[in-house]
DNA sequence: CTGCTATTTATTGTATACACCAAATCGAGC
DNA sequence: GCTCGATTTGGTGTATACAATAAATAGCAG
């Protein structure tokens, strides 16, 4: 309570200072994919550097690789902000996790093994869990969870990043541009998607992946909401 | 000369900073890529700052955006190396170049212009007299410029910036386990596939791509020099 | 003379101070 | 009373000082 305890918060070692790097980073990370944190929530460094007890040089690390990672713009002397994700954007997004995600679907079917099907079965779980109690941020998150370790299932580390990244980028695009009550996977496609894979059916697997995606990109509302910057041209019919 | 010279060196205005940063971090990147900073070679912050005459805190950024390109490696209280590809990485990078850029020729044939068919045979041209010129780690490079613009011309940047990544990962993995003399596209190669695509034949294209992509990778000896920790019990028939 | 341990040294990790810029606010002129 | 400009303020960009640690080296004991 006292002024005089404040300098006793022992020193954290080097080693332990990574982690902590890392936790914040997930945490900052999970907060803006369940918006928490919504798109265009400024993220000042002295407010992050206070709440999570670190100084700015650690906050900015952690901004810089978010920003590289597409989840907040960095503006140059403005600061960084949690990124609104355009409906050009969105299209790239899911156009490059179809070209992909199906892509992988033969090898993670060749390399699907009970072990595996018993991992994704659960992950699957508790997805359908959160979206029954209501939780929706969180079921996308365990979706995007879901998608990205069937990839790494693939045996192909590369790819296995870059499909998370796109999930990451999804659940994003989701909450901003999905209904409220409608989550992006179907509840039952994915324990249908392990089914295929287990059987090693690799082209069936690709076809409901295809059509899984489709499924999801075509429950976005794709608006483009020009908050900023309208086009007074064509708002006045000029 | 004189030492007092020395602090007339005008600061540098922030924007120009920014320039500046971009500029140190294409330098280092065309070292890595043109092998004249070489696999394992290690990158100590102060040298580097002395170098450029910024300071470390630029540096580093600098290393960090390296290191999540994959192009450096970053040993936590070792500092940063330049990235040495083992053959796995290898193998998943050119699986992964596989499925995107072949995936994404029908695009490309499909917005094809006569503009963009020229650049592109201008940068082929660039690419052979480069060759002959006998400046085999440039040709590398401009080879990786050559298909990293191509899959900007798909009109999904997402995509695009993945293929860049996977092209300077390329280019280290051609210039460590290529044969001398060899590189890794046919000269004229690239131009056949810019005929392709300028008569909007997107599977013809798809498929020269593949076979392309497969002459590269075929062309290197991939074989893991295990330098470091060596399997003695191997070593001594063990 | 060899192997282990203590010390030194080189280099990164972290915090902080200062410089700089942009936006917001306040004041003056029209 | 409204608009435009000067000043203040909030916040990022950069450099630098200090702390921490791992490698290198030297010293000591067996």
């Amino acid at each position: 309570m006292s002024d005089a305890q404040a300098p006793i918060k022992r020193r954290a070692s080097v080693k332990e200072g990574d982690e902590r790097h890392e936790a914040i980073y997930r945490a900052v990370s999970d907060a803006i994919v369940e918006q928490r944190l919504k798109p265009g929530a400024r993220l000042r460094e002295d407010a992050l550097s206070e709440v999570f007890g670190i100084s700015r040089t650690g906050i900015r690390k952690i901004l810089q690789r978010l920003a590289l990672e597409q989840l907040v713009t960095l503006t140059p002397r403005r600061g960084a902000s949690v990124t609104r994700p355009t409906a050009d954007e969105a299209k790239d997004v899911f156009d490059a996790r179809h070209l992909i995600e199906c892509g992988l679907m033969p090898d993670v079917a060749r390399r699907m093994g009970e072990k595996e099907a018993a991992e994704l079965r659960d992950m699957a779980r508790q997805e359908r869990q959160a979206l029954r109690s209501g939780q929706q941020s969180v079921a996308i998150r365990l979706s995007a969870d879901f998608h990205v370790r069937l990839a790494q299932l693939s045996g192909n580390a590369t790819l296995a990043e870059f499909v998370e990244r796109l999930c990451s980028r999804s659940s994003l695009i989701l909450a901003v541009y999905g209904h409220r009550g409608h989550l992006g996977c179907e509840s039952h496609d994915h324990d249908d998607l392990i089914g295929y894979l287990e059987t090693g059916n690799g082209e069936r697997a690709k076809a409901f992946m295809s059509r899984h995606l489709k499924t999801i990109e075509s429950s976005l509302s794709i608006v483009e909401e020009k908050s900023e910057a309208p086009d007074l041209r064509e708002v006045f019919r000029l």
